[in-house]
RNA sequence: GUGGCUGUAGCUCAGUUGGUUAGAGCACCGGAUUGUGAUUCCGGGGGUCGCGGGUUCGAGUCCCGUUAGCCACCCCA
């Protein structure tokens, strides 16, 4: 019997848990600076949770179960839905703007292909209680802000910035009630997959004969990049009153949002990009995804706005905008940068022990020195000397402690050093005195 | 769920028209070397050739099935 990694699961063996922890110290740092709390619900929730928030459709690509008090449970596919849920739960006794992060492993049963595996990690941050787009600025300056802290710049990666709420106006001015505006916005976010032909003929089976007319404005909306255009376009339309306004409305709410982008120094990695209308009906209002600047590859983030989902989930409703970014994508990009080079660690100290009788000492010094903040190692079963400084040096170490009888009888401390390949006698009481010394002369 | 490609040691791979006991490099462990690191030399462990079946005197090699991985589609919270 032989057993294996389940299928897109991992295992993390010292050099990938090193990058594991190099990554999650990024994530953490870049939420601390913006000051967000970090947060964690459990891994196993109840299976409704997620039908409730995404329908029924969704099960079969959750891991769940029934547990042995008859509860349908599943994995946690994805953070929101407990956020909504936490959040909901004690809605009046938190401080808003509620500010909160979590890393977390979360599970789909999908199939693995590149950049999609069954388990996977997810960078969550969201800022509920706030539902002007001062908000939405902030977490897309998180967002960027994180990115950068990798070595990413902006000709790495983008951030393509589209508005739910302008979509929505536009397919009221063709008339479309909202059950044919979803589905309509659903082929929409397929655009830049499907052939033209193809799209068309989606459109033509939800909207009828105005699709062919339809597929020319929509073609125009996402080949803008730029505000201005997006004003032009927008007025072009000649609308009556009511949606008119809504839309100026909102205008002024891009307005708005991207000069809070600008004053934050991230307007160089945000593109505006229609074609991302993010594939859940859940999101209301902006929607965002960072892509690699190429072009390639899935998401390494995206998020938006969902102001109606915690009181879906709970009996209090809020404001919310928030983003995932999963550690599959963000882990291939910087790998294929070099930019995830985690340097193998190394004890500050590698003892050399001439016998068992010198053993006593070693260890209690190996302890004084840990107590000291060192890292210290020795072997752990007796070794020719030779041997033992061939593997201090394997071992990267910067300085080696000789135990020999010599130097005890001596009563002093032979280092070497394992870089410079010199040796010095060192009086044998003030060994944490020492290693400071040592320590302060070369940088650690 | 659908399709394409690929499975030989921990890793990278070789393996002839089907032919005897399946190999190399790297890595790992030990020795040469009982007080000083590279290199070198010697030795060792590690394989049900993904799995099952078929054809054949004989299969790592050919055929069928299956499974896993990768990639694409579907989906993507």
């Amino acid at each position: 019997m032989s057993f294996e990694t389940l299928p897109g699961f991992r295992a993390f063996y010292p050099e990938n848990a090193a990058k594991r922890a190099a990554i999650f110290g990024l994530w953490r740092a870049a939420a601390s600076s913006f000051n967000f709390l970090e947060y964690d619900a459990p891994v196993l929730e109840s299976l409704e949770l997620y039908i409730e928030k995404s329908g029924e459709e969704i099960v079969g690509q959750l891991f769940h179960f029934e547990d042995r008090g008859g509860r349908t449970v599943a994995l946690r596919p994805e953070m929101t839905p407990s956020l909504a849920r936490l959040v909901g739960a004690k809605a009046n006794s938190l401080k808003r703007p509620i500010k909160w992060f979590n890393i977390g492993e979360h599970y789909r049963y999908e199939r693995p292909q590149k950049g999609r595996l069954r388990a996977f990690y997810q960078f969550n941050a969201d800022i509920l209680g706030e539902s002007s787009a001062a908000a939405d600025a902030e977490l897309m300056t998180l967002l960027v802000h994180a990115l950068k802290g990798f070595g990413l710049d902006a000709t790495d990666f983008k951030l393509r910035l589209s508005d739910r709420d302008l979509w929505l106006f536009l397919l009221q001015a063709e008339g479309l009630d909202s059950t044919i505006s979803l589905a309509v916005l659903s082929i929409i976010d397929k655009l830049e997959r499907t052939q033209r032909e193809k799209t068309i003929e989606e459109l033509t089976s939800v909207m009828g004969e105005s699709a062919v007319a339809f597929m020319a404005k929509v073609e125009t909306l996402v080949a803008i990049r730029d505000f201005p255009a997006l004003e032009k376009y927008f007025s072009r339309l000649a609308l009556e009153k009511p949606l008119a306004e809504l839309i100026e409305a909102r205008l002024a709410e891009w307005r708005f949002l991207l000069k809070a982008l600008e004053n934050s120094g991230v307007s160089e990695f945000v593109e505006i990009d229609f074609g991302i209308v993010r594939g859940l009906a859940y999101y209301t209002g902006f929607v965002f995804e960072a892509f690699e600047a190429s072009g390639e590859g899935r998401a390494l983030a995206g998020g938006g706005r969902y102001d109606d989902l915690v009181g879906k989930l709970g009996s209090q409703s809020m404001p919310a905008v928030g983003f995932a970014m999963g550690d599959v994508t963000l882990g291939d990009l910087l790998e294929k940068k070099g930019l995830l080079a985690v340097a193998e660690s190394s004890p500050d100290f590698i003892l050399i022990i001439g016998g068992e009788a010198e053993r006593a000492q070693a260890l209690s010094d190996a302890s004084a020195l840990r107590a000291a903040g060192y890292s210290v190692e020795y072997p752990l079963k007796e070794l020719a000397f030779g041997k033992q400084f061939k593997e201090a040096n394997q071992r990267g170490a910067r300085f080696a402690i000789v135990y020999g009888s010599d130097e005890l009888e001596k009563g002093v401390l032979k280092v070497r050093d394992l870089t410079a390949g010199e040796e010095t006698d060192y009086p044998r009481e003030n060994l944490i005195e020492l290693a400071k010394s040592l320590y302060g002369k070369v940088s650690k």
